[in-house]
DNA sequence: TATAGTACCTTGCATTATAGAATACCTTGT
DNA sequence: ACAAGGTATTCTATAATGCAAGGTACTATA
């Protein structure tokens, strides 16, 4: 999936705030569940994880795995619940305008023209 | 009007792209139209503007004003026309993609959970 | 003259996504 | 035992980009 990079400058903590408000998670497995709506790499997850954690949004904690190395569970933590919770507001807000320059446009600039 | 200034790149060029696709506008211009929608500065949009035309997106001509320096304004060329459709596409792909991570992990997630 | 509004431009900073490489563990095939 | 490949984490260096802060210059008003 090409994607345009910058779009999603902040918006994938968004992700990674609302997918771990719904489970726990490692960082592994949150490149599935995200590269299902949005491309992503592992080389762009960790980094963001670990800067979530020492912002104290997030805590982990270790489990073995059968299948390969053990993995790192990352969990929201209060602050990250709040953080979420305004990211998505901020998100809303952003979108739709976004949206408003997109499609209504058109009318506001019929007199703008008519000079 | 304060926002997550990460949301917003990559955006603000999409933006830029619209706004002139509808009319030719000029750099101060195009502050007021943009902040209605989303919050943005001169230090951001003259640069923007600059980038752009060395890419060959925009083109400029002068124009005087009566109540203040001339003004320069920007047309969309037709690699602009080609580029703004794009990102108008990338957008609407990309902002749909983190609506779905938002809204409809709800269902997906139960089984998830009933381990 | 001084102030304020319009309009443009530049420099330097902070943030963030990414590729790429390194490390380590487990399973499967030879 | 060994190699290969998938799982999983981590780090470094790089490239984009928004923005504050500052500067220039023109016009109008007090």
């Amino acid at each position: 999936m090409i994607m345009n990079t910058q779009f999603k400058k902040g918006v994938l903590e968004l992700c990674v705030l609302v997918i771990l408000d719904k489970k726990d998670c490692y960082g592994y497995e949150m490149v599935d569940e995200i590269s299902q709506s949005i491309s992503i790499s592992e080389g762009t997850i960790y980094p963001l994880l670990k800067r979530l954690k020492k912002e104290g949004l997030l805590s982990s904690y270790l489990k073995e795995s059968s299948d390969g190395p053990p993995r790192k569970y990352y969990r929201l933590t209060d602050s990250g619940k709040e953080k979420k919770e305004k990211l998505v507001g901020e998100w809303e807000t952003f979108s739709k305008g976004v949206n408003n320059l997109l499609n209504s446009k058109n009318e506001e600039l019929k007199e703008a023209n008519d000079e």
